[in-house]
DNA sequence: GCTGAAAGCCTTGACCC
DNA sequence: GGGTCAAGGCTTTCAGC
């Protein structure tokens, strides 16, 4: 199990902010040494912490649609069971299980409107899926 | 409205697909020069077609807590004072204005449950939410 | 609009505590 | 685990086209 200490966090937290800032300014903010910053970071990589660099916001929210879909499970569905439903599937931003009313809840983008229908019209189509309700993202208030 | 080329749509792709990779290495792939790509970025940060760079997937699952919030508002709130509502507030992963039963969906993340059960207060605290409806995460399935 | 070169900064890796 | 330092690479800027 990966540990992250004081440091790491401090780290995560500025390349969260901004992922091309240089090791040696973390190190100048942070008051450490920037061969540190760079061992921790490759650490981090590693161990799967922090698996890689990206973009903030995909660009393509200029184009297409986006939607929030809870999914209401029939029965009792393992986690494992419901990854391998959500892996199969186009155009999953992000996908979580909640306990809450809904069993899971997934960010969903594709080009149009029609596509996106497609999309959860795939999800329906499983045996283990009782419904889901989806809601269509307006605009994009924070990050 | 931003015009994005076809030189844009490879650096885009590059950068999503490893944020810190130099600029000058981007110039051998594309065959183009350093200060090209550069320029190319600065502009595509300017105009809002990258918003910033960061970590691609959160550190999140290895420490703290995840939920998501769905907000249900008084009457009809802007999505400019939904932002600035937002704006204020810690531990705020995504947000979106949708169309459906809520208003908006938060994803938010914070230490503990107690930091988190914080943070949903100051929410329901404004007087322009009416109601919010929280499921933590148990799990992240895909992304 | 794009390139190329020079100066300075950053990263890297070996070495030491 | 953490710091220092030198070599080489990267970024940045701007003259030039």
């Amino acid at each position: 199990m990966a540990v992250v200490d004081h440091v790491d966090e401090s780290i995560i937290e500025l390349l969260t902010r901004d992922a091309r800032m240089p090791f040696s300014e973390m190190a100048r903010v942070l008051g450490r040494s920037t061969s540190l910053i760079k061992r921790r970071v490759e650490a981090m990589r590693e161990s799967g912490v922090i698996p890689g660099f990206t973009i903030a916001a995909d660009p393509s929210r200029f184009e297409g649609t986006e939607a929030v879909v809870e999914i209401f499970c029939r029965g009792n569905v393992s986690t494992t069971e419901l990854r391998t439903l959500l892996g199969g599937l186009d155009g999953v931003v992000t996908a979580v299980s909640v306990a809450g009313a809904a069993d899971a809840v997934v960010i969903l983008r594709a080009p149009n409107n029609e596509a996106l229908g497609e999309i959860v019209e795939t999800l329906r189509a499983s045996s283990r899926i009782e419904r889901t309700r989806t809601s269509i993202v307006l605009d994009r208030l924070a990050h």
